[in-house]
DNA sequence: ACAAGAAGGCACAAATTTGTTACTACCGAT
DNA sequence: ATCGGTAGTAACAAATTTGTGCCTTCTTGT
């Protein structure tokens, strides 16, 4: 998020220097509901009610905060439309769209984490 | 971590149930220290202090945490020596490994946006 | 005999993230 | 005139994650 810390003797200090942008990365698209909110984007554009109604168990507020965290990380943008009543539009940015083909890992490893879990039970029994 | 919630009426119900998996792989890999483990035990299984000593700013009960989360989790393993005084090697499994990869471009991703950074710093003077 | 390294555990505290409930303001349609 | 849709805010509360400081047990080296 947008107030990612690091203080000078914090991780990214001396030996795990290389390690930091990870943290970093993960600090970014780790709440609980950016994947999601990605995801949808990445389809296409969407209004904020869109999404709402895409993501059930959302909150208003919540969901405000996801936007505003991800759009001061500029991952997307805001658009105000000129009709009335006015309607806001999100879209990715370029920076967001780079991290898709991450999401779409990560998406797949949950899967096959998933599985093997699966298959755990199943073994067990 | 071993206990990701998901009721119901969560964000892995209808319209997105297809993004449930990276809200997973999310939850797993998120904890703040997490990928550094990652990353260290990816170049050689380790001993406890040995990672304690390569992980400046972690207490011994967060390590500790950390590690038996991703224990639990099915991405390492703990092994304790016979000899005395008794040490305990921590190493990845498969599915540790597995993330690797995702590791590295979120490594390679925190980087870029970092570069971004720093230019959008230079461009404002 | 005593320090020091190995690998933690315990009680507590602070910080961070998420959620709940209600409210606003603007507009169009019935 | 009121309802419902648009896009939020504000005050507050709960849950989750991370951190602090100190204690323990075993064992080797001096």
């Amino acid at each position: 998020m947008s107030d990612f810390k690091s203080d000078q003797y914090g991780p990214c200090t001396l030996t795990v220097k290389q390690a930091c942008p990870i943290e970093l990365a993960m600090h970014i698209m780790g709440g609980k509901w950016k994947g999601i909110i990605l995801s949808l984007l990445s389809k296409s554009p969407m209004y904020y009610n869109a999404m709402r109604r895409e993501i059930p168990g959302i909150t208003q507020r919540i969901l405000t905060l996801q936007l505003r965290d991800m759009e001061k990380d500029g991952l997307i943008e805001r658009e105000e439309t000129k009709d009335n009543p006015k309607r806001v539009l999100y879209y990715l940015t370029e920076l967001g769209e780079s991290f898709i083909p991450i999401l779409k890992s990560l998406e797949k490893w949950g899967n096959a984490y998933i599985s093997k879990q699966e298959e755990g039970i199943k073994e067990s029994q």
